[in-house]
RNA sequence: GGCCCGAUGGCGGAGUGGUUACGCAGAGGACUGCAAAUCCUUGCACGCCGGUUCGAUUCCGGCUCGGGCCUCCA
């Protein structure tokens, strides 16, 4: 039995999905306007490990995972307008390195990858029944959602209306009714770019506001194999931030046009990355980019193992030292691993990753186990272990060789040496230690530590070597 | 101001009303020409003040400190 924290019931419940053959899962995806720091890889990564449960769980198929891709936004028309480019080029080169940097942390490809232009007719559809249905109103362009019809709004968040008023920090537009109606569709604005990105609509040329994205999609991209037309699913995940406004608005919007269905039956929450002292943000520049870290060292699983070494719901903060730990352990383990078939998952591993996915103690356990194929197949379950013992030692990761647009791999590549020429100086040392000549084997040693290589003395003489 | 989290050994991080998780790092030993890897052994802990209890790191209250959200945000 899989148990998952609910941020709507503040508890623990256990996962009991409506259909077990058809379960659906639903998660914010990214905004395409620039690379993707570490953080935003946790919710990928999290999710990820989830959906790996679910389908060890509850079968291969069982799952029906999407992950959105939200590519109409004010912040991709600036940096298309920065960059004199069309809106497209921004988004198609952000989400080919967004899908670049997950595959290197072993996130597999959802299901189904949304794009929120795809799905603009639905948008307009839904906000048309909101108007209809009295949920929303047109104002100078706009169309807006009216808060005070919903009577339940602010459940997830656990906020009342005046609240909201009264830490409003922004300026209330004055086509609103109330300080917290919030944008179903926004008219298109003067400039090229701003029109460019924009569509026909029953109030003129605009774009769908940020929330109705996610809640048209998840109503229309078939969770169900059968369906066109989903009410509630079964899982919404995403960032913590993102309970308050966007969750709790999506909410709103499908209930409102569902006659009251819930949108979700779990919602599942990821904490923060931060730097130690704040958290990790593109707006306060103290971000770290998944293609700086590979550039650093292209073994992606260390990055993985150093995001799930925290629960997901705690707070983690990103230091050197955890990625150098989380380096050490994996390397431990792919000595134990070597180059071993996949045997059953542990139970340990297993009971901790269904309890509320605690992952630390699932590393713990994994750890602590001593059967190669049992351990093997434990990481799988967590995304990890997936390459052998002597290519993940020797560094033979692929995410090494891989060109990194905007990064320059040529002072790395540059200290990797050729194996054939490792093997030389292997068999050069091993002379010098037959004619006892340790100055020259030590000389050897220190030389190809120097670049990276640590030698292994074996028991029967031969010798073997790591990349550190 | 409102809402919500967290505080565990050098570091990361689970967990539990009473028997010192685990990993990394450190120390000692075995092995080695010397190292590394490996194996064995080992030191180090539950923010502060009260309460409940035979007994609290674990439950309750208060405090201090830290973090997040309050319509950009994973």
């Amino acid at each position: 039995m899989i148990r998952l924290h609910d941020t709507l019931a503040r508890e623990k419940r256990d996962f009991m999905p409506a259909d077990p053959e058809r379960i659906s899962m639903y998660v914010c995806g990214p905004t395409v306007y620039g690379r993707a720091h570490i953080g935003n890889a946790r919710p990928a990564v999290v999710f990820d490990t989830l959906a790996r449960l679910i389908r060890h769980e509850f079968g291969q198929d069982s799952l029906v995972y999407a992950r959105n891709v939200t590519d109409v936004d004010d912040k991709i028309i600036a940096a298309a307008e920065a960059e004199g480019v069309g809106y497209r080029v921004i988004t198609e080169r952000y989400y080919q390195y967004y899908m670049e940097d997950m595959a290197a942390l072993n996130v597999l490809p959802p299901n189904f990858a949304p794009r929120a232009t795809a799905y603009v007719d639905r948008m307009i559809d839904m906000i048309q029944r909101l108007i209809d249905g009295g949920y929303a109103y047109v104002a100078e362009g706009h169309v807006l959602f009216e808060v005070s019809k919903d009577a339940d709004y602010g459940v997830l968040s656990r906020r009342d209306r005046d609240a909201l008023i009264a830490g409003a920090r922004v300026e209330v537009a004055p086509y609103k009714r109330d300080a917290a109606d919030f944008v179903l569709w926004k008219p298109a604005g003067e400039t090229a770019e701003q029109v460019s990105l924009s569509f026909p609509s029953p109030w003129g040329r605009g774009r769908p506001g940020w929330h109705i994205e996610c809640s048209a999609m998840i109503e229309a991209f078939g969770t169900r194999k059968d369906a066109g037309h989903v009410e509630t699913i079964d899982i919404h995940g995403g960032g913590l931030d993102l309970i308050f406004p966007h969750h709790e608005n999506e909410i709103a919007q499908s209930r409102c046009a569902h006659e009251g269905a819930p949108l979700a039956r779990y919602w599942v929450h990821n904490g923060f990355v931060d730097m130690g002292a704040e958290k990790m943000s593109k707006s306060l520049g103290n971000i770290v980019t998944p293609a700086e870290l590979l550039a650093e060292d292209g073994r992606g699983e260390i990055y993985r193992f150093a995001l799930l070494s925290a629960h997901y719901r705690q707070p983690l903060a990103w230091t050197d030292t955890l990625v150098a730990q989380a380096k050490a352990t994996l390397d431990g383990l792919y000595r134990k691993t070597g180059d071993v078939e996949l045997g059953e998952v542990d139970e340990g591993v297993l009971d901790a990753l269904s309890d509320d996915l605690n992952t630390p103690l699932a590393l713990s356990r994994l750890s602590a186990l001593d059967d190669p194929a049992t351990i093997k197949a434990s990481g799988a379950l967590l995304g990890l272990l997936s390459q052998t013992g002597e290519d993940w030692l020797k560094g033979r990761s692929p995410h090494v060789t891989v060109p990194l647009v905007g990064q320059s791999m040529t002072a790395h590549i540059g200290v990797i040496r050729a194996e054939n020429s490792i093997k030389q100086m292997i068999d050069e040392r091993t002379e010098a230690k037959k004619k006892r000549d340790f100055a020259t084997a030590d000389r050897i040693r220190d030389e190809l530590k120097a670049d990276g290589i640590q030698l292994l003395d074996r028991a029967d003489g031969t010798t073997d070597w790591e990349r550190a």
